[in-house]
This record gives C-alpha cells, structure tokens and sequence, in this order.
DNA sequence: GTATACAGGGGGAAAAATCCCCTTTTTACA
DNA sequence: TGTAAAAAGGGGATTTTTCCCCCTGTATAC
C-alpha cells in the first residue's frame, strides 16, 4: 500500500521561472520515496489551461496568485469548473485576509505563503496527496478570525458591474469622484454608491487601498 | 590560475525563504566547479546590515528590491558606503526602467528579472565573479533607451529621503496621515511637509496617484 | 400579485486630505 | 566656527472623502 504503482503528478503554476525551477529542485530534494513526479510548469492561467486540454492531468497544482494575463484566481475557477478532482495548494506572496478567503472559498486545497520553510511545503503536498489540507500559519489565523461571528463574507459578491470597473479605474487618477461623476455622466452621489459596494467587495477602507487593489488584481494596468 | 585556492563567498539577501532556498540549490547544481560558497541569507536590509557587522564578508550578493524593514534601493546604498569592495547583482520582479536606472546608477554589477532561464543566472555569476557586468535583456534595452538623449531625468531629485520612502510605505496603506505620524513618531505637520515634497518630486497630486506611483517604481510591494 | 434585488439619486455631517505661509531646530561643511 | 540648507513643526482655511439613512423606479422571482 506503501509503495502505490503510479506516481502523484505535480504541476506548477508562476510566472517567474527561475522560482519555478528552483521550486522543483526543493520538491525532489525532500521527495526521498520519489513519489512525485513534475508533469508540466505553466507561466499563467491561460497557459495552464492550453496545458490541461489533454491527459495526463496533474493531481496537485502549484498555483501562483499574482501572473499577467490570467491570474491565480480566475485560473481556481476554472480548474473547479472543469476539472474538480484537481488539487490546486496556493503559494503566493500574498498575505491579505482577502486573498486567503477567497482562495479557500473556492476550494483550494492548501495556502502557503512564500515565506516558509522548506518543510512546511513538503508537509502541504503530503497532507494534500493523502487528501488532506494544509495551510500555513497566517491562513489559519484568517480562517479562525473569519468563522466565528463573520457571517457575513459575501461568496459571489466579487462581481463586478461595468460601471463599478470603470469607476474603479478612474479612482485610481487624479480625478476627484465629481469629476469622475462628471465624465460618466451620473450623479456624484451615485459614484458615492460605487464607492461603497466597492469598498465592501473588495474589503477595503479607503480610495487609496482600492486603488491598490485595483493594480493588484490587473484592473489598471500599471 | 584557474582553480584558486578560495571559493567565491556569496550571500542572498530576499525576504522569500522559499526563494532564497531554490535559488541556493539552482546555483549549487550549476556549479560544477565548486567555485561558489554560500555564505550566509538575509531576509531584508536591516537582517544584511547585522551580518555585515563582521568578517567574512561575501564577495557577490544577490539582492532582491522589495522587501520589508529596509528594501534592496536602501541595501545597496548602505552597501557603497560601507563596503563598496561587495559586488552586487540585483534579482527583482521588478522590471520598471525607474528601478533598473536607480539601481544601475548606484553601481551595482548586474540586474536579473525573475523571470530568465537558470543559465542567465550562472552566466550573471561568472560575468560578475571575473570582474564583468551582467545585464538581462530588459534591463541592456532600458539602459539603451536612456544613455542616448535622454539627459533630462532629474537625478537629484528622484532622490527621496529614508523618512519619505518610509512614509510613501506607509501612505499606500489604510493609515490616516495622523496614524502615519504616530508610528513614525513624527508631528502631523511633519507628514504633511513630506507629502507637499513628494508630491513634488513625483510630480503627482493625490495621495491615491503618489500610492500608483510608489507601486509602479517598485517602492511597496503589491 | 407581491416580495426582493439593485441601480440611480439625495441630504447632511464628520473626518481626512490638501494648500499656503511661516518659525524653530539640526545638520552639513566650507 | 559660522552659515546656509535641510528637516521638523505650526496656524488656519478650503476641498475632498467618507459615512449613514433615506427615496424611487424597474426588473425578476416566487
């Protein structure tokens, strides 16, 4: 039972090779049983998807939240949209309540951030691989703060409206919300209203966070 | 000649253990000479500034640019002063033209993006190590692009003080200019004082456009 | 038909950011 | 060692942002 015939296949997902190749030394190093085996790197959302139209599939994805042109979150929806049985564990540098709630609402497996150590992350492919979850401290502590009381986290209230996105990318200028009223012809107030469903999505408190949620997540190109 | 008696001591300075550890196992395998001693790894500038307290000093340090506490701009700088022999080779994500040039100006010996192939780095090393410079394609067009010309960029000026780069940090957060001044141990007026300067030296007029600008150039990390 | 959701809009007030002009303290260095 | 910048701090005013509670159509669901 020890000894399985197949090896667990392991893809990864970054945009930045030489992390990804210094990940795949790390992996083989702590693999003493050679269970694993890297099937494929891909760069981005849209270049895993290229990657996952024919067999062989992965059984663990590696994913990388913050790639050009499909970002980790897009590419955990569609994974789970058409192919459910894959396990993604996230290893991001991104520490934000936000990013870990949302990944682990979508189902993601693991998180871990960049920051840890070596064995934590052959502990996550092992406790992922026998079906099981890992996440590193910090997500804990999120999900812990997150369970008790806070009902309220919004699952698909991610969406973003048309106006919402245009509004949002005008935030990120010099213009004032009047002006920005102003050239999408509505009233100030309801840019106001904008403002508000925008800060409650996006769980942010001020038009500065916003704007930098809006360069983080690809909005506003820099 | 060619096999010295010492090996090359090399240290790594990235906020990312994950980074650090692949990154280390990456220059190992391509070292088929043995010519390369990993001697020591810190976590931001502040960690480097302690280690440097003392002999053995390393002979190339791999910095990375954003990170916590003290960030690579701030490193290398502190490194010219004071141990202007060390031989520095940026490896960054950040592949602003305005991050290449500063860091460039400060004399460091070569820039890498994350994203080049495990070779580029080894040959960076070699170039670095006999004395060379090693620039990854990126970085040789902006250096193109700006030694013909372009004389105008205002090199004193785009110099920002440790407190403003300090309050730039601070300024992309959450935090009111009041809270700013607290954690800074700083009065209000001081603040506002380094708002009006920044303002001015990036040419922006809203504290949500100085936030951009402080993400674009590589200032915070996203 | 009626509840529900949601985009658009409004009043009004408190908090924060922005601006301009000015004084004191520190620091650099000729 | 004197002097001229920087850096730090202040007064006071205007503009912008932020918040909270409210109203109206108009779909859409049940």
């Amino acid at each position: 039972m020890k000894n399985a015939s197949k090896k667990i296949n392991i893809a990864l997902v970054d945009d930045h090779n030489l992390f990804r190749k210094g990940l795949i030394k790390l992996i083989n190093m702590g693999d003493t049983q050679q269970k694993y085996h890297i099937l494929f790197e891909a760069e981005n959302g849209n270049d895993l998807k290229e990657k996952m139209m024919q067999p062989p599939f992965p059984d663990i994805i590696l994913m990388d939240i913050d790639m050009p042109d499909m970002d980790g979150y897009e590419a955990v929806d569609w994974l789970q949209r058409t192919h459910p049985t894959v396990k993604v564990l996230v290893v991001s540098m991104v520490e934000s309540d936000n990013a870990i709630l949302r990944m682990l609402r979508m189902g993601v497996k693991g998180y871990l951030s960049k920051d840890i150590e070596v064995e934590d992350m052959n502990r996550a492919l092992e406790a992922i691989a026998s079906n099981g979850f890992y996440y590193s401290e910090i997500a804990t502590e999120v999900l812990n703060q997150n369970l008790m009381g806070n009902i309220k986290p919004n699952p698909a209230s991610l969406y973003l409206s048309e106006n919402e996105r245009e509004f949002l990318k005008l935030a990120t200028t010099e213009m004032t919300y009047q002006q920005i009223a102003d050239k999408m012809n509505l009233s100030p107030k309801t840019i106001d209203g904008y403002r508000e469903a925008l800060f409650q999505k996006l769980n942010v408190k001020t038009r500065v966070t916003m704007a930098m949620y809006a360069v983080k997540h690809g909005i506003v190109q820099l």
